[in-house]
DNA sequence: TTGGCGAAAATGTGATCACAAATTAGGGGC
DNA sequence: GCCCCTAATTTGTGATCACATTTTCGCCAA
């Protein structure tokens, strides 16, 4: 398996803004890989070595010790019985499960969500949507992952969520780097959203076909997903 | 407000079996604090100190760091602004929340373990209601609680998710604390669940039966807990 | 060229230290 | 008694170190 820098994480490092606070550098840490994760730059499979990420973040190796913790919790890296930590691969069932697991949270979210009308700002939701038709009329995969993300958490941050917002986190960052391949490999032309039919509902405060939007946009952008092949299983995940 | 130790985390302390692995203490240190979670030793609001539960624990502050930002990803544990770390208080909205997370995804953990019905062992989870029956009797809220969870997780077990799954564990160990307060004002008496229910509709194979019992047993369990009061908001959970 | 053996480099883990910030305790003045 | 100011203690954070394990690389033989 080569090895190579994981593809500029420090890119999007953000100005020492809050660094001198407490856990400031954790923070720091936190955001880049998992903006990194969200933007699919780590591919599944590949290494994540504490000291390769700590330089390149210009930190010790203390505060990203923590971060893969941290992230390791929630599924968005794993730690081999090795020690080894590593971005998961996907597999058939757990694509299956994360559909089923989307399919049953982000509707409800963005129902949740609706009820809080007054905190969605649906003009800066279209100005989301028109840039991802721009960046799938470039190909600019990384960017339109981060727009898709940003129209959906734009929904459901709405929903003033603290149980079910977390969990939904915790799915994208499972399957976002999986997905970065895909479109790598099949492209994002293809693609299509009900993000403006979830426009219209939410403003004429439709829930139940807000409901159906975001089902029928995760399903569909899934179903593309899902027709790709899984990678095979070379070598297992773990071996215990 | 008062401080103590964490009343006796290190009972359940594992022999030095596996402690001598790579990320060994570590996992002890995790399994130690999660089934202290699970069975409501800690309480909500209550400061959990790295030294301390590094020197109760036998352990360098060293693993307990990296546990600590793991079960706070998963919001069992919240590190305040200050860097402090306690468990979290229960909230009416969070637990509304609580509420509607599980019931969405247990029924369905349920309805998968089904598909896999060989794995259920019927005959222990007949063997785990009785004993949740003398713990009620005796009114040992700790040992309800761990045996509930055995009772829950031995069916979820059977599902092989490994997506869902972790969901619900989050879930489990977010409520857990506030669970066991309550139990401790006004004890487990009125307790009713339907794990016989459940064990016959997986005996039955009726899927739906299984998703209605599972149903049941939360809305019920979680709706004498839904009747008590939550701490009045004294102080902020978190002051930025 | 290929396979395997051994040295060298890399990696995670646990421990310890120094430091800043926050909390707590104590004492003095009102 | 009550409040405020200061000192002592506690606590989390980041850095560094030593070590065992693992991986990687280079070399030699078949």
């Amino acid at each position: 398996m080569e090895h190579g820098k994981p593809a500029g994480i420090a890119s999007l490092v953000s100005p020492p803004s809050l660094l001198s606070q407490r856990g400031g550098m954790r923070e720091h840490v936190d955001q880049a890989v998992r903006s990194a994760l969200l933007a699919g730059r780590f591919i599944p499979g590949k290494a994540v070595t504490l000291r390769g990420l700590a330089q390149e973040l210009g930190v010790s190796p203390m505060p990203v010790r923590e971060v893969i913790q941290r992230l390791a919790a929630e599924h968005a890296l794993v730690v081999l019985s090795n020690g080894r930590v590593q971005v998961p691969k996907m597999t058939a069932a757990r694509f299956d499960e994360v559909l089923k697991a989307r399919l049953l949270l982000e509707p409800e979210l963005a129902a949740m969500a609706l009820e809080n009308k007054a905190e969605i700002d649906t003009k800066a939701l279209e100005k989301i949507d028109l840039e991802i038709d721009a960046s799938l009329g470039t190909g600019d995969a990384e960017g339109y992952m981060m727009l898709n993300y940003a129209f959906h958490f734009r929904i459901y941050e709405a929903s003033r969520s603290t149980i079910l917002l977390p969990l939904v986190e915790s799915l994208w960052l499972q399957f976002a780097p999986f997905m970065r391949t895909v479109y790598g490999r099949v492209g994002t032309a293809h693609l299509v959203d009900w993000h403006k039919e979830a426009i219209k509902a939410i403003r004429a405060g439709n829930v139940e076909s807000l409901r159906e939007s975001m089902a029928s946009d995760i399903r569909e952008g899934m179903w593309l997903l899902g027709r790709s092949s899984f990678p095979p299983e070379e070598d297992k995940q773990d071996a215990f």
